[in-house]
Formats: C-alpha cells, structure tokens, sequence
DNA sequence: AATGAATGAGAGTTCATTCAT
DNA sequence: AATGAATGAACTCTCATTCAT
C-alpha cells in the first residue's frame, strides 16, 4: 500500500501499472492480486485508509475540546496537520473522485457522515445553527478541502497556519450559535 | 462536444472510447481528432466549458443586485438554477480531478479566480470580512462545491431550495461584515 | 517530386505523409493524386528519376573515351561526380528495395540493364573477359554500390577521389583483358 | 523469429503485422512483445542473426585454406551455399536497408568489417593488393551482393555454379597480387 | 483542375489478470 | 503461499485515400 500510494500520487492512477506497483513493494504481481481483488479496489482501499485517518483526527481534535463554540479550533489544527503529514501523497485524496465510483465505496463519504455525526451533536446542544445536517456537512467538508486546496497552492508552514486560521473564523461565523 | 459530456457523465471516462463518442456525434473518429488532438483534451475542453457556464451565470446573478451584502443570494441561485440545468453531466464537473492534470489546465482553477476577484471587489467596498482572497476563495469554492454534492444526494426541486436557503445563509455569516 | 526526394530522404519513407509532402510542395493532398496514383508510386517515380540520372551520367562518361579498356575511368568519374551532387538525397537509392517490390519496377533493374548492354559491347570487341553479361553486370553494379557506400561513410572529396581510383583499378583488373 | 523470417520475407516488413507473425508462432501478441520491444526491433533482429549466418559460413570457407590466394574461392562456395539454404528469407536481406535505420544497427555493416578484417590480413601476407580495406570491403561486399542477386533472378543449382564461377575469377582478378 | 475536410479500416502496443509451477 | 511468464482483449491514434465543393 506504501508503493501504491506513492506511485499513484506521482504518477497518477492510469500512469502506475501493477507491475511497477509490486516491483516497487518487491512482491510478485500475483502476490497482488491475493490481497486486492483488482486495481480499482486497491485505490479505494488506499483512499479509505487515508480517508480513515483524516477522519481520526479530525474527531480526536474535535474532541479534545468541551465547549462545542470551541472544537472547530483544534479539529481544524487537527486536519492541517495530517494534511502537512501526508503532504506528497495528498494528490491521492483529490484523484480518486471519478474512479472508486465503481464499488459501495463512495470517497468523502465517510468524512461527510463524520461531519453530519458532529453537527448533530452540537446542533443538539444548541452551540451550532438550526440548519439540515444533511446539508451542512457537505458543504463543511468542502470548506475543508478548499482550504487545503488553498494550502497545497503553497504549502508551507507559515501558510498553513494563516489558512487554518482563516478557516477557523468562517466555521466560527458560519455554524456557530453565539458567533 | 454534446456526445463527449453525455457518455462521459454516464459511463466515465475511461469506460468510454474515442470510438463510441464518434459514432454518438455520426462523425468518424478521425474527424474527434481533427477537432482536439487526443481523449485528454476533450475531456479538457469539455470541463472548460463547463466550468465557463458556471462562471458565467454566476457572475450575472452576482451582478443583479447592487449591494454587495445582498450579492451571494442570487449568485448562488444562479449557480443552483444551472446546476439542475446541467445535472445529468455534473459527473463531469467531479470526475475532472485528476485527468487534466497534463495540460496547464487545472480544473476549478478559473472558478476560484472569478470568486477571488468577487471577493476583492467587495472587500474593497468594505462589505466582507478583511481576510485573505487566496485563501477564502477556495474555501467558498469547497461551499459550492458541497453545496451541490448535498443537492446531487437528493436531487429534487425542493431540496434545491432548501440547499440555496442554508448555502445563503452561510455565506453571509462567513463573508458578510454586517451579518 | 523535390519535396519528396527530401522528405524521404531524411525523414524515411513511412516516416513521411502524403500530407507533409503535399504542404511542402505547396500543393493540396489531392493535386498530389492527380500525379501518382498512390504513395509507393510516387516513390517509385522518384526512384526511377534518380536512377535515370545515375544512368545518363554513367553512359556519358563511357562514352567519352574511345578504348574500351579506357571507358570505365570517366564513366566511375560521372558517377562519383553524380553521387556527390545527389548526396543529401542518397538515402533515397538505399531505401527502395523493400518498398517498390509492388510495381512492375525493381530498384537498380535498369541500371543493371545499362551496364549489360557495356558489358556486351565492349567484350564483343574483345576489349572485357568473356564471361556472362547477365552475372558480370549485377556484381559490376554492386561494386559500384559498394563504393558509394564507402564514400557515404566519410563523404569528403578527398575520399571520393580516392574510392573512384581504387574502383578504377578493381574494374581494370576485374573486366579488362589486357590488365 | 522462424514465423517473422517467413512472413516477413514472403509479405514484406509493412505487410506483414504483429498479430500475424504470433498467429504463426502459436503465442500471443504479447510475448511477442516480451522478446523484442517493437516490430522494427524484431526486424533488425532477424536481419541480425542472418548476417551473422553469412558471415559464420564466410568464415569457415576462408579459413579453410592454407593459401590467402585461393582463399577466395572456398569463401564464395559456402557464402553461395549458404544463399541457397536462405534463399526462400532472402528478400529480407534486401529489405531491411531503410527499416533498421533507428538503432545502433546499420545491415551490412557487420559483414562488411568481416571482410576488411580479411582483406587486412591477407593484404599483411602481400597476397592481396595494397588498397584501403576501408574502401575494398565495401566493395567486396557490394560485388557478393550483386552475384547473390544475379542468382536470385535465376536460382538453379545450375546457376549457382557459373555465378560462384564467375564471382571468385572476379575476386582473384580484383585482389589478389599474383593473379 | 484544385482543394482539403472527412473518412474509417487497421495497426501497434499496453497491461490487468490468470494460473501452472 | 508466492511467483511472474503468458495472455489477448481492447484502445488510442494515424494516415492513405476519396470526393463534394
């Protein structure tokens, strides 16, 4: 999954082979197949790990906090810096759009229930807007991936912290109650 | 072009051929490469259009109204209204991503120059928050972008509204001074 | 034809389209059709051309000497003088065997025909060994062939002057009676 | 090879396609594809091997005989055998002139250094004639070519005596010193 | 006569997938 | 379980040739 992830990031899905893929894991291509039943199915289960692991993070900063006016904050730190961490494979995260379409596997959706969940919460204790789930958290997870998008433009520390900023504000603003 | 969108949008990129796309338009496939010199570049040309659409009723709706707080409403009206225009091909819009990467077209990229641009405008009018156009603008790319996935869930006039209402609203506690 | 003999000359026959010459000849693809019925012909045609000159120059210079035994010294002149002139499109004579096999032309046929018809002559008159015109001929060609070969691998005049003697003498040795 | 020396020899190198020759190899495209990495490439190849026969049988006839003098004639004997073996491949002797120019390989080019190595060595011995082997090999090499294709107009074992006749008077005639 | 856009058969090549070893 | 040679379907793209204008 390391090689796949590396080669499918830099050279793209259709650019990468499974023979380079198991070349570069030093594994035979049957071997391959033994664990992903095709090559579509790797790419989903590359993008459901990485998914996965956004996902852990945004929840454990989201709940490194009490106050619900507050989690944004360290939920967004929270995702930068995974997204600083998985930097160079982060092109993996906006391929897979067209491609895992195949399966049940749905890329972002996960996130977008993560979000929903989330929102619920908040909403219920009255911290959030008294807006559709189903509707905010789409639109969250978009904020989300602009502002990394906005970062991947030029990714440095210093402009990571100025965007995570940036986006705290327009989370504060756009969900929150007593904003 | 109209064959290109429409069997791209149903059967994805890859799982259409340059062939099947020529006998759709009653062309022969060396007429396809006449007009664009390979599958990529259709499929470029085909998003930038696209894309244009976009850009270009939301810039109309954006310029309907004459106070810049009350700018978002129709613009995103605008946008929604030729979202369900084009919504047998808003696959498209998604699959792009990773596909014309080649070229030194970047999908989304005019989008969120046209919305930088917007933003400047009426931060300059001081009607919007005081916050970095290079980073807000992606971000209010990622809202619309969201906001159309939610609608796409559920693609019903009155969930359109509904999206439009709560999208509306967003937008001005994010980006308004006054709200 | 100009632009055909140096198209295919540098560019190779199948390296070169009926297209590209026609742009080149500043002449419509079809007007190009007017003249040959297809592209092996206007190979063919090119071929015969060039051919013809090798011919006419070679024929010339056997002529300009009375002895026999003296005729093949001018006529190896003309034809080094020939191959010189016609260097850039050399390429060209090597090119053809494969190509023009369809026709009822063959590469070199017709000057090996021209060197037979010498041959006959001159050993009529005693001057050449008697032995068969229709063996002599071809390997009379061959050297010929071979030594312009020598010549194209370093094609400087100096080398030209010294493969025309040492072709010279072969000759003399090879066909003259009196050597 | 066996099935692209036949198809290519009896349909021409253009005429013949990939698909075909595996057909006849009984494998499929793809291993085809395994050994060589394209059509020209497997071109070159067959020419290769059969140059390297000729020059194998070239070889063994020179070194067969004491005397540089008469080493000539055992050579023609097995090169025009050989010919004989080859005959029904041997238009892709004279095919591959244009075909193989992309690689490190040029036809012909082999053998004619195998010649010159000969031609030096008797040359050392003062049997042959002190001419540039550079310029004589070409020569030599031009004069066999020209016997083989005065045999192939007319390939009867008959013929192959009086061409083989013929061509060694010519050798002794041209290159050796005592002639 | 000249043009050159349109044609579409056809070829080379790739590569995901299989399965005998 | 691991391997990787063999497979061959399928795809993109080219280009000689035609023919309506």
């Amino acid at each position: 999954m390391a090689a796949g992830e590396r080669l499918f990031a830099t050279q793209g899905y259709t650019g990468t082979t499974m023979a380079e893929i198991a070349h570069a894991a030093d594994v035979a291509v049957g071997s391959l197949y033994r664990l992903f039943p095709d090559k579509p199915a790797l790419l989903a289960e590359l993008h459901r790990t990485m998914e996965q692991r956004f996902i852990e993070a945004m929840s454990q900063g989201w709940r490194s906090v009490d106050a619900y006016e507050d989690r944004f904050d360290p939920m967004i730190d929270a995702l930068m810096k995974e997204a600083e961490a998985a930097q160079e494979i982060m092109p993996l995260y906006a391929m897979t759009r067209e491609l895992v379409e195949s399966a049940d596997f749905v890329p972002g959706h996960a996130m977008i229930e993560a979000i929903k969940a989330q929102y619920r919460e908040g909403r219920a204790k009255g911290a959030y807007l008294d807006q559709d789930p189903a509707v905010v958290a789409p639109i969250a997870h978009g904020m989300v991936e602009g502002a990394m998008r906005a970062w991947m433009m030029n990714p440095t520390a210093h402009r990571r912290r100025a965007v995570a900023a940036d986006l705290k504000e327009l989370f504060r603003r756009a969900f929150v109650v007593a904003a």
